[in-house]
RNA sequence: GGGCGCGUAGCUCAGUUGGCUAGAGCGCUGCCCUUACAAGGCAGAUGUCGGGGGUUCGAGUCCCUCCGCGCCCA
């Protein structure tokens, strides 16, 4: 039962003069006291309709990218709660990871140094808002791990503040009891529970392993998170004399400062211009290292020379060459970004290693011209360089390409490697029911382009920390081959301050003892679990079974690859089942120029001063107008037109209330008021199957067209005689049909316009209207009926005739002629009463014709 | 380079299995204080449905091709 039928509301008298001014505070405070949107957890699973909704990134500003899709997804919920369904719908915040990180280092200007001890006693920092200048340009205060995640808790939770009282404002009917944060308790232990159940079944596995790095944020990135820039370049034309007759073999690079990490030569098997290399050696220019020539598909003819050098490692295809040619590992790079500082073992000669020595310590970029140089000196640098443009990998937070570097990482199965896993994913995305449907596409096309497992280990700060340690042996190595785990009961752990069982806290880092994994996970590893964590997966069984798998997964299309993606390889991985049945994917809020909405585009409204300039049911009126899945252009337009939308909702309501009551009245008499009733019956049977559909926009549209045509049309033809002019049945039912269509235009509207919906309901209900039901067709069809269509045209023609004679509305017909088809006049005869009051019209002539016309003598004057 | 989506009035967009003269709102123009609403109402004008070709009695809709825009991926 909807708990707002057990305690009623205050039911209010007719205002004077309907406002839509304070709508918000004043019900949204109702609302709370009511517990209108509180999940019942005594509802079975078939009665619940539960909602994974996206916890949105707190430490971000707010735009109105955030109002739209939110507001998609609130009427959806709004529209599931009315047909009965118990919604879950709890509200999550993103705030572990890099942006939260990043904002408390420019916040604070602090900077964290893992190494540093933990402070007790530090006090938290003036924010940098609040400096003096001179204060602002101090250097960054080092501080330790612990010091630096307490300040990233400490900002986020007022960061969520921010996001609540916008979540509020904007109507959302989550229940606020259920709220989950990626970075607290419980979610730290389920994201370590899961992984510890990956681990068991073998689908977590550590390697040491080339891996993108990020030299500025010194970690490791995935796949997910790339991002590919176009960056000028050159080619180097560089010559590699052979071994045997020192002849020499053009290569061309775009990163020659990586030839001291030359590993071989590569050319396409069918290039007949170095078939009599493949098998021979060449030496490195500057260090003469003898490397071998390789033949190998991937080496493209039409690129540069044809032949071309693989580094450990310059870019991806190095990666492959390297592992599909078993070739050795000669990293210079170093995860700061700079050269080895000693020239490496596998440089022998003198001339090698002093020439090396030039590069020593070099930024990649510093050591590119450096050698560009002594390139050119040696001879061995053909040419001038010949400038390219070329896609670079970046991460997609980065200011510097990605270089790859040789790690031991943690990785976590998806198919990337697996044909098998693969298919069961791909499966699994034609098992999800996908809104709009194209958008599985996107899916496919990421689950096919995989080309490794996921890396889920970060070495970063805010994170969800791996719960194990590695035992360190006499000779103080650590063995990463047997980790050390944590107790599923012990969870959360943190194996920087806890302690494995059988240490104590004086062994860390001791030979013989023990150290904890230093890494945190991926971010993506904790939300990937937002449907385990809402439903309380290993914390609330009985929870889980009421609301797992999920209904309801909305979220825009840019991030199927993430977050999408990642949350359907846990649920498959740890339930063998989709996390939830269906996906709505929102599109993107776009510029009036079509461009994408960003902050440093300096375009971004705030969505709390749209609250207050349009109200917010006009702002989402906006939001609902945009079909699914379909960017939009960021309209003010829009919303006054929902603005005004929602006033004339609140007058018309005003207006067929003070009309007075049916009285007896249960149905209507009158075949004009049957006719109304029979065409909304239509309108609500569309918007329910568009809502059905997850197309909310639709159904609104629907809804518009008919509450327009009610508002100008019926309600005008209906007018006198509602009030008595013909009668006490006539107005009987007349007041009933407008009753009732009125009823049911609320509840239809209500999804979409919370505030002025319940506030025109509140002055004749006393329960809200978002616990009443969603309405049905339950007088059903009756196609019998005759179209009054030409009851209507009849109408506007005599509009239109006293508008071209600028003469009032009001003004009276002397005479109306009308003639109509044969079977028109059937409905002239059930609409003429009403007409005649609706155009005061004096005489009434109806004849026979072969269409409609219509002749209007006007009264000499009135 | 591959995939997906989009292109309809000045603007924002509907247009469902092909079917009467292609629609709505905004904006624009004119009129009207009408038993709710002047922050309103009534009415009016406005189109190479991106271009070209094809299928069909009939194409905004289906097919081919080209152009432009956006996103995802390489």
């Amino acid at each position: 039962m909807p708990r707002s039928d057990a305690t009623p509301l205050p039911q209010r008298s007719l205002p004077a003069k309907p406002a839509l001014e304070g709508l918000e505070q004043q019900w949204g405070a109702v609302w709370e006291e009511q517990d209108t949107y509180r999940f019942d957890r005594t509802a079975d699973r078939a009665q619940v309709y539960s909602i994974d909704t996206p916890p949105p990134t707190v430490s971000g500003s707010l735009h109105v990218g955030h109002v739209f899709s939110y507001t998609h997804t609130d009427t959806i919920a709004r529209y599931q709660r009315m047909r009965g369904r118990q919604v879950f719908y709890p509200m999550g915040w993103d705030d572990n990871g890099l942006p939260t990180e990043r904002r408390v280092q420019n916040y604070y200007g602090v900077q964290c140094d893992p190494s540093l001890p933990y402070d007790p006693d530090f006090p938290t920092p003036t924010p940098m808002a609040e400096r003096t200048k001179a204060e602002r340009k101090a250097p960054a205060v080092h501080i330790s791990r612990r010091n630096f995640v307490e300040l990233c808790e400490q900002l986020t939770v007022e960061d969520e503040k921010v996001f609540e009282e916008l979540w509020r404002g904007l109507g959302l009917s989550v229940d606020w009891t259920m709220t989950y944060a990626t970075i607290d308790r419980r979610c730290q232990r389920v994201a370590q529970r899961a992984f510890l159940r990956n681990l068991a079944r073998g689908e977590a596995y550590q390697a040491e392993a080339p891996v993108l790095w990020d030299v500025d944020f010194r970690s490791a990135v995935a796949q997910a998170e790339l991002e590919d820039r176009e960056l000028p370049g050159a080619y180097h034309r560089l010559a590699f004399p052979r071994v045997d007759n020192g002849e020499p073999v053009y290569i061309e690079t775009t990163r020659p400062e990586l030839v001291p990490a030359c590993v071989a030569l590569v050319a396409h098997p069918d290039d007949e211009r170095y078939q009599a290399l493949f098998g021979s050696t060449v030496r490195t220019p500057l260090f003469d290292v003898e490397v071998a020539v390789h033949p190998h598909e991937l080496a493209d003819p039409e690129k540069g020379s044809g032949i071309a050098m693989i580094c450990t490692f310059g870019d991806t295809t190095d990666v492959v060459w390297w592992r599909e040619l078993d070739l050795p590992t000669r990293s210079v790079v170093r995860p700061d970004g700079r050269l080895l500082a000693e020239p490496p073992p596998w440089i022998t000669t003198e001339a090698g290693a002093q020439a090396y020595g030039e590069l020593a310590g070099k930024t990649v970029k510093q050591a590119q011209a450096r050698i560009v140089e002594l390139l050119a000196d040696s001879g061995a640098l053909q040419g001038e360089p010949r400038p390219i443009t070329h896609p670079v990998k970046f991460y997609e937070k980065g200011d510097r390409p990605l270089e790859i570097v040789t790690s031991r990482q943690w990785y976590l199965r998806n198919g990337g490697r697996d044909a098998e896993v693969r298919d069961a994913l791909l499966d699994r995305g034609k098992e999800l029911s996908w809104h709009p449907d194209h958008m599985r596409v996107r899916y496919e096309n990421w689950v096919n382009g995989l080309n490794g497992d996921w890396l889920v280990s970060r070495q970063r700060f805010f994170g969800v920390p791996f719960p194990l340690w590695y035992r360190v042996d006499a000779e103080g190595a650590v063995d990463y081959d047997a980790p050390l785990l944590a107790d599923e009961a012990d969870l959360p752990v943190d194996p920087s301050t806890d302690v494995p069982d059988g240490f104590d806290e004086a062994q860390r880092g001791q030979p013989g003892g023990f150290v904890g994994d230093p890494d945190v996970m991926d971010t993506w590893a904790t939300s990937s679990l937002t449907p385990q964590i809402a439903c309380g997966w290993g914390e609330d069984d009985d929870l889980f079974a009421r609301t797992f798998p999920m209904d309801l997964r909305p979220q825009a299309h840019e991030i199927i690859r993430t977050w999408l993606f990642s949350t359907v390889v846990r649920a498959h991985l740890e339930s063998d089942v989709l996390p939830w049945r269906n996906a709505a994917i929102s599109g993107w809020v776009l510029d009036p120029d079509r461009k994408k909405m960003s902050k440093s585009k300096g375009n971004v409204v705030t969505p709390m001063d749209l609250f207050d300039t349009y109200g917010t049911d006009a702002v989402r009126y906006w939001a609902a107008s945009a079909r699914p899945g379909v960017d939009t252009a960021f309209s003010e337009d829009q919303m006054k037109v929902g603005r005004k939308f929602a006033n004339k909702l609140l007058n018309v309501t005003k207006f067929v209330l003070g009309i007075g009551e049916a009285g007896d009245t249960w149905t209507a008499s009158d075949p004009v008021d049957q006719s109304m009733l029979a065409d909304l019956d239509a309108v609500v049977a569309e918007a329910t199957a568009a809502f059905e559909g997850f197309d909310y926009a639709r159904a609104l549209e629907r809804t518009e067209a008919f509450f327009w045509w009610f508002c100008d049309d019926y309600v005008e033809l209906v007018k006198g005689r509602a009030y008595g002019s013909r009668g006490d049945d006539g107005a009987a039912s007349a007041r009933f049909a407008l009753r009732s269509a009125l009823e049911t235009i609320q509840r239809l509207l209500a999804p979409i316009l919370p505030f002025s919906t319940e506030e025109a309901w509140s002055w004749w209900h006393d329960t809200s209207v978002h616990a009443a039901s969603w309405p049905t067709s339950s007088r059903g069809a009756t196609d019998d009926r005759p179209s009054l269509d030409v009851v209507y045209e009849v109408l506007g023609r005599v509009r239109r005739a006293k508008t071209e004679a600028k003469v009032s509305q009001r003004a009276e017909v002397a005479r109306l002629v009308v003639e109509v088809p044969e079977a028109a006049v059937g409905a002239i005869g059930i609409g003429r009463a009403d007409l005649v009051e609706a155009g005061s019209i004096a005489q009434f002539d109806v004849h026979v014709g072969d269409h409609l016309t219509c002749t209007v003598d006007l009264a000499a004057s009135t």
